[in-house]
DNA sequence: TTGACTTTACGAAACTATTCGTATAGATTC
DNA sequence: GAATCTATACGAATAGTTTCGTAAAGTCAA
């Protein structure tokens, strides 16, 4: 079997992506309508993206209605492990914990957060 | 003070940035030669892109000489933590916590690395 | 059914990144 | 200094993303 080699999504389409894994799927105007809460964008515009996108395989669409509905092709999860991963050979040399030493610096972590982070590394360690 | 938004640098950039924070600086053939490794690209291709970070900002280039010598215009800490930054804001809502899971799981993490880890967030936890 | 409205389809413009061919200028060698 | 090699300058082709105008098709209410 061979993994398809899926390319980053740019940043637009991930707003898109967002939006849908958020409320699991949306026709265009729905999308479009949290789209603009963030930045104007005509509704023509997210339409194209979101059928480009569809042609790429990250979006799936039901076309059965003539409202469209569409569902996002892959989980949150898997596309932020891509993005990271991505990263982290890109500009990390592959080495997590200099990701992770930046990922605490380049934002105030709240206690909450930290607390979250040491746990979860707490129990990474027992595997 | 106005603080520039800084835009992220792109894959072909950062390689090129790359191979300046190892070496501080070096003339356009240098960094092509190292490019090379990677992927085969023309001369002119690798000058024209440093061409254009030198105009972006993301290069300083010293032309004193015939062969122009380049070097980066910001520190690698400095762009690190502004590519992890984007990536916290546009894919983890801000939340390290998340990014931090991600990064121990998009990859296989050795035990030194873990270990190495566990010692920043400890550390972190300091302040 | 007709008119207003919504949705999708199509095509193109604007913009950015990446690539490289060709021309020109500076250095080097014989 | 003429030939040759190396470097930069310039412009343009290509590719991908993002934007949107306009047209065609579907829906619905009066």
């Amino acid at each position: 079997m061979v993994k398809k080699e899926m390319p980053q999504p740019t940043n637009k389409e991930l707003a898109i992506l967002q939006v849908l894994w958020e409320i699991g799927s949306a026709t265009v105007r729905m999308v479009n309508g949290e789209i603009n809460k963030v930045k104007k964008t005509g509704y023509t515009t997210t339409l194209k993206l979101m059928q480009i996108m569809t042609e790429k395989g990250s979006l799936i669409c039901d076309k059965s209605q003539f409202k469209h509905v569409y569902a996002p092709a892959i989980t949150e999860e898997k596309a932020q492990n891509g993005m990271v991963g991505d990263l982290l050979e890109k500009a990390f040399s592959g080495s997590a914990a200099k990701l992770v030493m930046r990922a605490l610096s380049a934002k105030k972590v709240s206690t909450k957060e930290l607390a979250k982070i040491k746990k979860m590394v707490d129990s990474w360690e027992e595997k």
